[in-house]
DNA sequence: CGGGACGTTGACCTGGATCAAAAATTGTGG
DNA sequence: CCACAATTTTTGATCCAGGTCAACGTCCCG
């Protein structure tokens, strides 16, 4: 568990105050979700920048003969739709995975923080900087991991994610996603997910069993996998 | 060919005055490349951020057994190495393709100046939305799109960027890569990416000869192909 | 004109897809 | 609390897109 920060020290305390600064814009009341619930609509124009506050959203892309794809997942704490402030509309749908809640900003509100508050400008590039080191390190392991490998990254991406969210994680944690919903994070058939998440389990590193993910024995092996597709931090 | 802007109408001025003092900041003196030459090494810190003046480069990531994978490719006249802003070191390296020119500002310098001037701020977070959304779309492809589609997509993206960048790439343009590099980049081996291509050609979709992407009559069944796995504008 | 990188092709193999069906789990209304 | 329906998980049998291996052709370039 490398403690290297992932930022530039010196610039940690300015993104920190443009977080809070942006935070505390946001609407006071949280908007409810229930599971399934559509947040941002394809290809609709929306106006909208959230902070999760509560459950699981993913960004994700339905191709007109059924294909899905869940091209990111965004947990509790942090914000999704900041491209919103540039783009009138884009090709994918955010999602309640769970029942959920968030806060939200309309764009015109941030642009104008931002340009009176350069700590919140940053913040929300720095916040897109992350997201882009985050898709870089999926779009390698689309393109060059097989199954396990992404697997293995996966859980541990979200035991990793959790635990710097502050929940305790290392050793189990609730993961809300159907095998449908992982296929579709990862590319890969559900049949097949099963498949290697049952081979996870008879090999004593991760069982998950309706919804929770526990590290078993033999972590070291899951850890071994992944490590060709991690990033040099982790994530 | 949708003439939609992504952006938003309201800030392209804005973007368009960043852009311009961000470049009028940059190293006056462009550095030249060789192709293969490193413009920046994997996990190394770094200080500098580019804008691409000729010539195409790539980031790209190397796993030790030998798999790579080409995350991004940037053109003439784009940016690359935003994230250095925020972020120390990367698990990439960007590299030259071709022989190649870029001029460069320290991150340092972009700090100061995107403080200064909100326009420069704007115009960081908007480039590396504009990358995310290209990831995006790479992601899908990745995930659930099949060799053929990702090719065709590939061809027809590059296309789309180069005649948006002003180079009359319509009919047929140089694509300065190794079936061994578009393999890197598409997620799929030489051989494979060999055969699909002898396909395009044999149906008169697309023939490269030597580095020359040449479209043939039926562009259609190419852009057929690649569009249940396109962006809504056109790239 | 010889050698190294790159492109092309064939023969064969395999990781993951597809198809189909059963078990387990979850949710629902009565 | 139970019966039943819907969703999700699990498993087996079979298939195929794309990988692997290996050889040969082609194009530079010095």
């Amino acid at each position: 568990m490398s403690e290297d920060p992932i930022s530039r020290p010196e610039i940690e305390d300015l993104l920190k105050r443009g977080e809070a600064a942006l935070l505390a814009a946001m609407s006071p009341t949280p908007r409810v979700l229930q599971r399934g619930e559509i947040l941002v609509q394809t290809g609709e124009p929306h106006e909208f920048v959230y902070a999760v506050e509560s459950g699981w959203f993913a960004r994700t892309r339905t191709i007109s003969d059924g294909r899905r794809q869940i091209i990111i997942i965004f947990l509790p704490g942090e914000f999704c739709g900041i491209k919103t402030i540039f783009m009138t509309r884009q090709p994918d749908a955010i999602e309640a995975l769970t029942q959920a809640s968030t806060r939200r900003i309309h764009y015109q509100e941030v642009l104008a923080l931002a340009a009176q508050d350069f700590a919140v400008a940053m913040h929300l590039a720095w916040q897109l900087a992350l997201d882009e080191r985050h898709l870089h390190n999926w779009n390698v392991r689309l393109g060059r991991a097989n199954a396990e490998e992404r697997l293995a990254a996966l859980l541990l991406e979200f035991r990793n994610r959790l635990v710097k969210l502050g929940v305790n994680a290392g050793e189990s944690y609730v993961l809300p996603l159907t095998q449908q919903q992982i296929a579709d994070h990862v590319g890969l058939t559900t049949v097949h997910v099963n498949r290697v998440l049952r081979r996870f389990r008879e090999l004593n590193m991760v069982s998950i069993q309706r919804g929770e993910v526990v590290f078993l024995n033999d972590v070291g092996s899951l850890e071994a996998l992944a490590r060709p597709v991690q990033d040099l931090v982790g994530e």
